[in-house]
DNA sequence: CCATAAAAGCAACTTTAGGTTGCTTTTATG
DNA sequence: CATAAAAGCAACCTAAAGTTGCTTTTATGG
Protein backbone atom coordinates (compact mmCIF):
# COMPACT_ATOMS: atom_id res chain seq x y z
CA UNK A 1 0.00 0.00 0.00
CA UNK A 2 1.05 3.71 -0.67
CA UNK A 3 1.55 5.28 2.44
CA UNK A 4 2.38 8.85 0.97
CA UNK A 5 -0.45 11.55 0.82
CA UNK A 6 -2.76 10.01 3.40
CA UNK A 7 0.12 10.44 6.19
CA UNK A 8 -0.70 12.76 9.29
CA UNK A 9 2.02 13.58 11.50
CA UNK A 10 0.63 11.41 14.00
CA UNK A 11 1.13 8.06 12.44
CA UNK A 12 4.44 8.94 10.89
CA UNK A 13 6.39 6.09 12.70
CA UNK A 14 9.01 7.97 14.28
CA UNK A 15 7.72 11.78 14.86
CA UNK A 16 10.27 12.87 16.90
CA UNK A 17 13.32 14.74 16.36
CA UNK A 18 15.00 15.00 12.66
CA UNK A 19 12.02 13.49 11.17
CA UNK A 20 9.66 16.47 12.57
CA UNK A 21 12.22 19.35 11.84
CA UNK A 22 12.67 17.95 8.24
CA UNK A 23 8.54 17.89 7.99
CA UNK A 24 8.13 21.43 9.32
CA UNK A 25 11.21 22.30 7.28
CA UNK A 26 9.21 21.20 4.16
CA UNK A 27 5.38 22.45 4.62
CA UNK A 28 7.16 25.90 5.85
CA UNK A 29 9.17 26.13 2.39
CA UNK A 30 5.64 24.53 0.35
CA UNK A 31 3.61 27.65 2.30
CA UNK A 32 7.21 30.41 1.06
CA UNK A 33 7.00 28.64 -2.68
CA UNK A 34 3.17 29.16 -2.73
CA UNK A 35 3.19 32.65 -1.75
CA UNK A 36 6.39 33.70 -3.60
CA UNK A 37 5.47 32.04 -6.85
CA UNK A 38 1.88 30.50 -6.59
CA UNK A 39 0.49 27.21 -6.94
CA UNK A 40 2.37 26.52 -9.84
CA UNK A 41 5.58 27.10 -8.00
CA UNK A 42 5.04 24.12 -6.07
CA UNK A 43 6.88 20.98 -7.84
CA UNK A 44 8.29 18.49 -5.06
CA UNK A 45 12.20 19.24 -6.34
CA UNK A 46 11.36 22.75 -5.90
CA UNK A 47 10.01 22.52 -1.98
CA UNK A 48 12.77 20.17 -1.53
CA UNK A 49 15.54 22.84 -2.22
CA UNK A 50 13.75 25.61 -0.81
CA UNK A 51 13.76 23.10 2.43
CA UNK A 52 17.03 22.05 2.23
CA UNK A 53 16.18 18.88 2.18
CA UNK A 54 16.74 15.90 0.11
CA UNK A 55 14.10 15.78 -3.13
CA UNK A 56 13.68 12.48 -2.22
CA UNK A 57 12.84 12.68 1.27
CA UNK A 58 9.75 14.77 -0.11
CA UNK A 59 8.66 11.73 -2.69
CA UNK A 60 8.89 9.72 -0.07
CA UNK A 61 6.08 11.08 1.75
CA UNK A 62 3.89 13.39 -0.51
CA UNK A 63 3.14 12.15 -3.85
CA UNK A 64 1.68 15.52 -6.12
CA UNK A 65 2.40 19.84 -5.11
CA UNK A 66 -1.70 19.48 -4.31
CA UNK A 67 -1.03 16.90 -1.40
CA UNK A 68 1.79 19.34 -0.12
CA UNK A 69 -0.38 22.33 -0.17
CA UNK A 70 -3.06 20.93 1.19
CA UNK A 71 -1.36 19.43 4.05
CA UNK A 72 0.78 23.01 4.38
CA UNK A 73 -2.61 24.92 4.60
CA UNK A 74 -4.06 23.23 7.35
CA UNK A 75 -1.18 23.40 9.72
CA UNK A 76 -1.27 27.71 8.96
CA UNK A 77 -3.09 29.13 11.63
CA UNK A 78 -2.13 32.62 10.40
CA UNK A 79 -4.94 32.23 7.74
CA UNK A 80 -7.78 32.18 10.39
CA UNK A 81 -9.78 34.84 11.73
CA UNK A 82 -10.07 35.79 15.18
CA UNK A 83 -12.97 35.65 17.69
CA UNK A 84 -14.89 39.06 17.48
CA UNK A 85 -17.44 40.13 20.00
CA UNK A 86 -17.41 43.86 20.97
CA UNK A 87 -20.58 44.02 22.02
CA UNK A 88 -22.36 46.16 18.93
CA UNK A 89 -22.57 45.05 15.56
CA UNK A 90 -21.07 47.91 14.46
CA UNK A 91 -17.77 47.15 16.56
CA UNK A 92 -17.63 43.89 15.40
CA UNK A 93 -17.52 45.04 11.49
CA UNK A 94 -15.27 47.91 12.50
CA UNK A 95 -13.00 44.72 14.50
CA UNK A 96 -13.36 42.17 11.24
CA UNK A 97 -12.22 45.14 9.10
CA UNK A 98 -9.22 45.54 11.16
CA UNK A 99 -8.26 41.94 11.83
CA UNK A 100 -8.97 41.21 7.76
CA UNK A 101 -6.41 44.33 7.00
CA UNK A 102 -3.72 43.20 9.25
CA UNK A 103 -3.81 39.83 7.80
CA UNK A 104 -3.95 40.92 4.26
CA UNK A 105 -1.12 43.48 4.65
CA UNK A 106 0.96 40.47 5.33
CA UNK A 107 3.12 39.57 2.45
CA UNK A 108 3.30 35.69 3.07
CA UNK A 109 -0.82 35.52 3.95
CA UNK A 110 -1.54 37.88 1.03
CA UNK A 111 0.74 35.65 -1.35
CA UNK A 112 -1.53 32.40 -0.09
CA UNK A 113 -4.81 34.37 -0.44
CA UNK A 114 -3.84 34.85 -4.22
CA UNK A 115 -2.60 31.49 -4.78
CA UNK A 116 -5.78 30.07 -3.63
CA UNK A 117 -7.96 32.39 -5.36
CA UNK A 118 -6.04 31.16 -8.52
CA UNK A 119 -6.70 27.68 -7.29
CA UNK A 120 -10.43 28.05 -7.85
CA UNK A 121 -12.01 27.28 -11.52
CA UNK A 122 -12.60 24.70 -14.09
CA UNK A 123 -10.63 21.86 -12.64
CA UNK A 124 -13.31 19.87 -10.38
CA UNK A 125 -10.67 18.38 -7.67
CA UNK A 126 -9.09 21.89 -6.64
CA UNK A 127 -12.47 23.90 -6.81
CA UNK A 128 -13.81 21.33 -4.63
CA UNK A 129 -11.13 21.76 -2.20
CA UNK A 130 -10.67 24.96 -2.14
CA UNK A 131 -14.48 25.46 -1.57
CA UNK A 132 -13.38 23.39 1.99
CA UNK A 133 -10.71 25.78 2.33
CA UNK A 134 -13.21 28.77 2.69
CA UNK A 135 -16.14 27.01 4.12
CA UNK A 136 -15.17 27.40 8.27
CA UNK A 137 -13.70 30.65 7.56
CA UNK A 138 -16.79 31.93 6.27
CA UNK A 139 -18.75 30.44 8.47
CA UNK A 140 -17.12 31.47 11.67
CA UNK A 141 -18.11 35.18 10.53
CA UNK A 142 -21.97 34.65 10.62
CA UNK A 143 -22.50 35.05 13.93
CA UNK A 144 -22.25 39.03 14.87
CA UNK A 145 -25.27 39.62 12.83
CA UNK A 146 -27.43 36.51 14.44
CA UNK A 147 -25.76 37.69 17.83
CA UNK A 148 -27.16 41.42 16.49
CA UNK A 149 -30.59 40.42 15.62
CA UNK A 150 -30.78 38.37 18.94
CA UNK A 151 -29.70 41.54 20.75
CA UNK A 152 -32.27 43.55 18.84
CA UNK A 153 -30.02 45.40 17.34
CA UNK A 154 -31.08 44.39 13.66
CA UNK A 155 -34.39 43.01 11.92
CA UNK A 156 -34.12 39.35 10.71
CA UNK A 157 -34.21 40.81 7.27
CA UNK A 158 -30.59 42.04 8.32
CA UNK A 159 -29.60 38.20 7.43
CA UNK A 160 -30.18 38.75 3.78
CA UNK A 161 -27.20 41.11 3.50
CA UNK A 162 -24.25 39.62 2.36
CA UNK A 163 -21.77 40.98 5.06
CA UNK A 164 -18.69 39.09 5.14
CA UNK A 165 -18.83 39.64 1.29
CA UNK A 166 -19.51 43.27 1.87
CA UNK A 167 -17.12 43.45 4.27
CA UNK A 168 -14.03 41.44 2.84
CA UNK A 169 -14.91 42.06 -0.57
CA UNK A 170 -13.74 45.39 -0.84
CA UNK A 171 -10.18 45.04 0.77
CA UNK A 172 -9.65 41.67 -1.00
CA UNK A 173 -9.96 44.15 -4.56
CA UNK A 174 -7.68 46.40 -3.28
CA UNK A 175 -5.05 44.88 -1.74
CA UNK A 176 -4.60 41.59 -4.07
CA UNK A 177 -6.15 42.71 -6.61
CA UNK A 178 -5.20 46.23 -7.91
CA UNK A 179 -2.69 46.55 -5.38
CA UNK A 180 -3.58 49.64 -4.29
CA UNK A 181 -4.61 49.45 -0.80
CA UNK A 182 -7.28 51.76 0.42
CA UNK A 183 -6.05 54.70 2.91
CA UNK A 184 -7.02 55.09 6.50
CA UNK A 185 -9.87 57.70 5.36
CA UNK A 186 -11.02 55.21 2.91
CA UNK A 187 -11.17 52.30 5.26
CA UNK A 188 -12.91 54.25 8.26
CA UNK A 189 -15.14 55.39 5.01
CA UNK A 190 -15.89 51.72 4.14
CA UNK A 191 -17.09 50.81 7.79
CA UNK A 192 -19.28 53.86 8.16
CA UNK A 193 -20.95 53.23 4.97
CA UNK A 194 -21.75 50.07 5.52
CA UNK A 195 -22.95 50.13 9.07
CA UNK A 196 -24.66 53.70 7.74
CA UNK A 197 -26.39 51.23 5.41
CA UNK A 198 -27.41 48.18 7.12
CA UNK A 199 -28.52 50.45 10.09
CA UNK A 200 -30.89 52.84 7.53
CA UNK A 201 -32.24 49.56 6.48
CA UNK A 202 -32.81 47.12 9.39
CA UNK A 203 -31.78 48.42 12.24
CA UNK A 204 -34.36 49.13 15.43
CA UNK B 1 18.52 43.04 -33.42
CA UNK B 2 15.96 41.01 -31.63
CA UNK B 3 12.62 41.67 -33.12
CA UNK B 4 10.69 39.56 -30.82
CA UNK B 5 8.43 40.50 -28.32
CA UNK B 6 8.65 44.33 -29.83
CA UNK B 7 6.43 43.72 -32.84
CA UNK B 8 3.07 45.10 -32.49
CA UNK B 9 0.87 44.25 -35.29
CA UNK B 10 0.98 47.21 -37.94
CA UNK B 11 5.06 46.57 -37.90
CA UNK B 12 4.48 43.79 -39.26
CA UNK B 13 5.91 43.38 -42.84
CA UNK B 14 2.96 41.01 -43.79
CA UNK B 15 0.35 42.07 -42.11
CA UNK B 16 -2.53 41.08 -44.14
CA UNK B 17 -3.89 37.41 -45.06
CA UNK B 18 -2.30 34.39 -43.30
CA UNK B 19 -0.07 36.12 -40.92
CA UNK B 20 -3.06 38.27 -39.32
CA UNK B 21 -4.61 34.58 -38.97
CA UNK B 22 -2.02 32.67 -37.28
CA UNK B 23 -1.15 35.79 -34.96
CA UNK B 24 -5.31 36.09 -34.34
CA UNK B 25 -5.19 32.43 -33.42
CA UNK B 26 -2.35 32.48 -31.52
CA UNK B 27 -3.36 35.25 -29.11
CA UNK B 28 -7.18 33.47 -28.43
CA UNK B 29 -5.23 30.45 -27.81
CA UNK B 30 -3.12 32.66 -24.99
CA UNK B 31 -6.44 33.85 -23.49
CA UNK B 32 -8.07 30.44 -23.72
CA UNK B 33 -4.88 28.63 -21.77
CA UNK B 34 -4.56 31.80 -19.23
CA UNK B 35 -8.40 31.41 -18.60
CA UNK B 36 -7.92 27.61 -18.17
CA UNK B 37 -5.05 26.70 -16.67
CA UNK B 38 -3.81 30.33 -15.37
CA UNK B 39 -0.14 31.65 -16.14
CA UNK B 40 1.31 28.57 -15.45
CA UNK B 41 -0.24 27.34 -18.18
CA UNK B 42 1.19 29.48 -20.83
CA UNK B 43 4.14 27.97 -22.15
CA UNK B 44 4.96 28.79 -26.25
CA UNK B 45 4.99 25.18 -27.28
CA UNK B 46 1.37 25.08 -25.52
CA UNK B 47 0.19 27.87 -27.20
CA UNK B 48 1.13 26.88 -30.16
CA UNK B 49 -0.52 23.55 -29.69
CA UNK B 50 -3.82 25.26 -28.72
CA UNK B 51 -3.87 27.26 -31.70
CA UNK B 52 -3.09 24.30 -33.88
CA UNK B 53 -0.01 26.89 -35.39
CA UNK B 54 3.76 25.07 -35.21
CA UNK B 55 5.74 26.41 -32.29
CA UNK B 56 8.64 28.10 -34.37
CA UNK B 57 5.88 30.80 -35.52
CA UNK B 58 5.23 31.30 -31.79
CA UNK B 59 9.35 31.66 -31.11
CA UNK B 60 9.71 33.53 -34.17
CA UNK B 61 7.45 36.41 -32.80
CA UNK B 62 7.44 36.40 -28.81
CA UNK B 63 10.06 35.61 -26.57
CA UNK B 64 8.06 34.66 -23.46
CA UNK B 65 4.89 33.71 -21.85
CA UNK B 66 4.36 37.24 -20.07
CA UNK B 67 4.58 38.85 -23.65
CA UNK B 68 1.75 36.71 -24.96
CA UNK B 69 -0.17 37.36 -22.07
CA UNK B 70 0.55 41.46 -22.13
CA UNK B 71 -0.46 41.14 -26.11
CA UNK B 72 -3.26 38.97 -25.87
CA UNK B 73 -5.10 40.84 -22.88
CA UNK B 74 -4.62 44.43 -24.53
CA UNK B 75 -6.41 43.16 -27.37
CA UNK B 76 -8.95 41.45 -25.14
CA UNK B 77 -11.83 43.84 -25.10
CA UNK B 78 -14.40 42.05 -23.13
CA UNK B 79 -12.77 42.78 -19.70
CA UNK B 80 -13.94 46.56 -20.25
CA UNK B 81 -16.75 48.04 -18.59
CA UNK B 82 -19.37 49.99 -20.33
CA UNK B 83 -19.88 53.32 -19.89
CA UNK B 84 -22.87 53.99 -17.48
CA UNK B 85 -25.07 56.93 -17.04
CA UNK B 86 -28.47 56.33 -15.54
CA UNK B 87 -29.45 59.57 -14.58
CA UNK B 88 -29.40 58.87 -10.38
CA UNK B 89 -26.03 58.09 -9.09
CA UNK B 90 -28.03 54.45 -7.42
CA UNK B 91 -29.34 53.68 -11.06
CA UNK B 92 -25.46 53.87 -11.92
CA UNK B 93 -24.89 51.55 -8.76
CA UNK B 94 -27.14 49.02 -9.73
CA UNK B 95 -26.23 49.29 -13.47
CA UNK B 96 -22.38 48.79 -12.83
CA UNK B 97 -23.36 45.62 -10.68
CA UNK B 98 -25.68 44.08 -13.27
CA UNK B 99 -22.79 44.39 -15.68
CA UNK B 100 -19.99 43.53 -13.57
CA UNK B 101 -22.00 40.37 -12.76
CA UNK B 102 -22.60 39.44 -16.73
CA UNK B 103 -18.90 39.95 -16.75
CA UNK B 104 -17.72 37.73 -13.85
CA UNK B 105 -19.99 34.98 -15.05
CA UNK B 106 -18.45 34.44 -18.37
CA UNK B 107 -15.99 31.76 -18.00
CA UNK B 108 -13.70 32.94 -19.35
CA UNK B 109 -13.46 36.58 -18.15
CA UNK B 110 -13.16 34.79 -14.78
CA UNK B 111 -10.70 33.06 -15.93
CA UNK B 112 -8.73 35.52 -16.89
CA UNK B 113 -9.91 37.77 -13.82
CA UNK B 114 -8.75 34.92 -11.74
CA UNK B 115 -5.23 34.79 -13.59
CA UNK B 116 -4.56 38.71 -13.56
CA UNK B 117 -5.00 38.60 -9.57
CA UNK B 118 -2.23 35.57 -9.57
CA UNK B 119 -0.10 37.40 -11.33
CA UNK B 120 0.43 40.26 -9.02
CA UNK B 121 2.49 40.05 -5.91
CA UNK B 122 6.32 39.92 -4.96
CA UNK B 123 7.65 40.21 -8.43
CA UNK B 124 8.27 43.76 -9.55
CA UNK B 125 8.23 43.51 -13.11
CA UNK B 126 4.81 41.72 -12.96
CA UNK B 127 3.04 43.87 -10.42
CA UNK B 128 3.88 46.83 -11.93
CA UNK B 129 2.12 45.64 -15.65
CA UNK B 130 -0.49 44.52 -13.57
CA UNK B 131 -1.13 47.39 -11.99
CA UNK B 132 -1.16 49.04 -15.39
CA UNK B 133 -3.75 46.43 -16.03
CA UNK B 134 -6.52 47.69 -13.64
CA UNK B 135 -5.61 51.75 -13.71
CA UNK B 136 -7.87 52.36 -17.10
CA UNK B 137 -10.66 49.91 -16.07
CA UNK B 138 -11.08 51.47 -12.61
CA UNK B 139 -10.87 55.18 -13.39
CA UNK B 140 -13.64 54.93 -16.05
CA UNK B 141 -15.66 54.06 -12.95
CA UNK B 142 -14.74 57.35 -11.14
CA UNK B 143 -17.02 59.70 -13.02
CA UNK B 144 -20.72 58.55 -11.63
CA UNK B 145 -19.29 59.93 -8.44
CA UNK B 146 -18.67 63.01 -9.61
CA UNK B 147 -21.46 63.77 -11.08
CA UNK B 148 -23.53 62.71 -8.79
CA UNK B 149 -21.45 65.67 -6.74
CA UNK B 150 -22.22 67.95 -9.72
CA UNK B 151 -26.03 67.43 -10.21
CA UNK B 152 -26.03 68.12 -5.89
CA UNK B 153 -27.21 64.41 -5.14
CA UNK B 154 -23.99 63.94 -3.11
CA UNK B 155 -21.85 65.97 -0.54
CA UNK B 156 -18.44 66.49 -1.80
CA UNK B 157 -17.39 64.03 1.00
CA UNK B 158 -18.66 61.49 -0.77
CA UNK B 159 -15.34 61.39 -2.94
CA UNK B 160 -13.87 59.51 0.42
CA UNK B 161 -16.10 56.23 -0.38
CA UNK B 162 -14.33 53.84 -1.47
CA UNK B 163 -17.32 53.11 -4.32
CA UNK B 164 -15.17 51.00 -7.03
CA UNK B 165 -14.06 48.56 -4.29
CA UNK B 166 -17.31 48.28 -2.38
CA UNK B 167 -19.15 47.59 -5.46
CA UNK B 168 -17.09 45.17 -7.25
CA UNK B 169 -15.53 44.16 -4.50
CA UNK B 170 -17.91 41.84 -2.65
CA UNK B 171 -18.81 40.06 -6.20
CA UNK B 172 -14.91 39.16 -6.68
CA UNK B 173 -14.85 37.85 -3.37
CA UNK B 174 -17.86 35.77 -3.85
CA UNK B 175 -17.62 34.38 -7.46
CA UNK B 176 -13.52 34.21 -7.76
CA UNK B 177 -12.69 33.61 -4.40
CA UNK B 178 -15.64 31.18 -2.41
CA UNK B 179 -17.20 30.64 -5.61
CA UNK B 180 -20.45 30.58 -3.72
CA UNK B 181 -22.13 33.54 -5.66
CA UNK B 182 -24.56 35.99 -4.32
CA UNK B 183 -28.06 34.85 -4.87
CA UNK B 184 -30.56 37.02 -6.35
CA UNK B 185 -31.87 38.63 -2.83
CA UNK B 186 -28.60 39.19 -1.63
CA UNK B 187 -27.43 41.22 -4.94
CA UNK B 188 -30.11 43.18 -4.13
CA UNK B 189 -29.17 43.43 -0.67
CA UNK B 190 -25.75 44.29 -1.71
CA UNK B 191 -27.03 47.54 -3.68
CA UNK B 192 -29.99 48.73 -1.66
CA UNK B 193 -27.37 48.96 2.15
CA UNK B 194 -24.55 51.17 -0.26
CA UNK B 195 -27.37 53.22 -1.52
CA UNK B 196 -28.61 53.28 1.57
CA UNK B 197 -25.12 54.12 3.19
CA UNK B 198 -24.26 56.49 1.04
CA UNK B 199 -27.29 58.25 1.21
CA UNK B 200 -27.54 58.75 4.85
CA UNK B 201 -24.07 59.76 5.29
CA UNK B 202 -23.32 62.11 2.39
CA UNK B 203 -26.92 62.77 0.87
CA UNK B 204 -28.60 66.12 0.11
C1' DC C 1 -0.37 36.78 -63.48
C1' DC C 2 3.96 35.82 -62.00
C1' DA C 3 8.39 36.49 -59.49
C1' DT C 4 10.05 36.79 -54.98
C1' DA C 5 10.79 37.42 -50.42
C1' DA C 6 8.34 37.05 -46.01
C1' DA C 7 6.58 34.11 -43.07
C1' DA C 8 4.76 29.49 -41.77
C1' DG C 9 5.83 24.65 -41.36
C1' DC C 10 8.72 20.67 -40.45
C1' DA C 11 12.11 17.55 -38.39
C1' DA C 12 15.99 16.67 -35.86
C1' DC C 13 18.42 18.20 -32.14
C1' DT C 14 20.03 20.06 -27.26
C1' DT C 15 18.94 21.24 -22.68
C1' DT C 16 16.58 21.45 -18.51
C1' DA C 17 13.93 19.82 -14.85
C1' DG C 18 10.75 16.61 -13.02
C1' DG C 19 10.49 12.12 -11.40
C1' DT C 20 12.58 7.16 -10.17
C1' DT C 21 15.62 3.66 -8.09
C1' DG C 22 19.10 1.18 -5.31
C1' DC C 23 21.98 1.92 -2.01
C1' DT C 24 24.55 4.22 2.09
C1' DT C 25 24.60 7.09 6.14
C1' DT C 26 22.48 9.14 10.01
C1' DT C 27 19.73 9.04 14.14
C1' DA C 28 15.47 8.33 17.08
C1' DT C 29 14.02 4.98 20.15
C1' DG C 30 13.32 0.77 23.03
C1' DC D 1 23.98 0.30 22.56
C1' DA D 2 21.59 -2.41 18.92
C1' DT D 3 18.58 -1.70 15.26
C1' DA D 4 15.32 -0.33 12.20
C1' DA D 5 13.26 3.90 10.44
C1' DA D 6 14.05 7.59 7.91
C1' DA D 7 17.14 10.93 5.60
C1' DG D 8 20.72 11.53 2.16
C1' DC D 9 23.15 10.61 -2.10
C1' DA D 10 24.14 9.59 -6.97
C1' DA D 11 23.02 7.79 -11.11
C1' DC D 12 19.46 7.29 -13.99
C1' DC D 13 15.01 7.79 -17.11
C1' DT D 14 11.63 10.70 -19.29
C1' DA D 15 9.01 14.49 -20.90
C1' DA D 16 8.74 18.88 -22.40
C1' DA D 17 10.80 23.33 -23.29
C1' DG D 18 13.61 25.60 -26.33
C1' DT D 19 16.88 25.79 -30.79
C1' DT D 20 18.44 25.33 -35.63
C1' DG D 21 18.71 24.67 -40.62
C1' DC D 22 15.98 23.88 -44.06
C1' DT D 23 11.61 23.42 -47.12
C1' DT D 24 7.02 24.80 -48.36
C1' DT D 25 3.42 28.06 -48.66
C1' DT D 26 1.53 32.50 -49.78
C1' DA D 27 0.95 37.67 -49.52
C1' DT D 28 2.25 41.37 -52.25
C1' DG D 29 4.17 44.59 -55.79
C1' DG D 30 5.35 45.07 -60.38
Amino acid sequence: MDRRASVPESNRRRPGGRSARVREAILRATLELLAERGFAGITLPAVARQASVNKTTVYRWWSAPLDLVQEALTDFEALALPDIDTGSWEGDVEAFVRARLRLIRDPMAAGILRAVIAMGGSDTTRGEWVDAFWKPRERKWRSPVERAIERGELAASAREVPLVELVAGPLLLSHLATERPLSRKEVSALVATIAAGVTALHGR
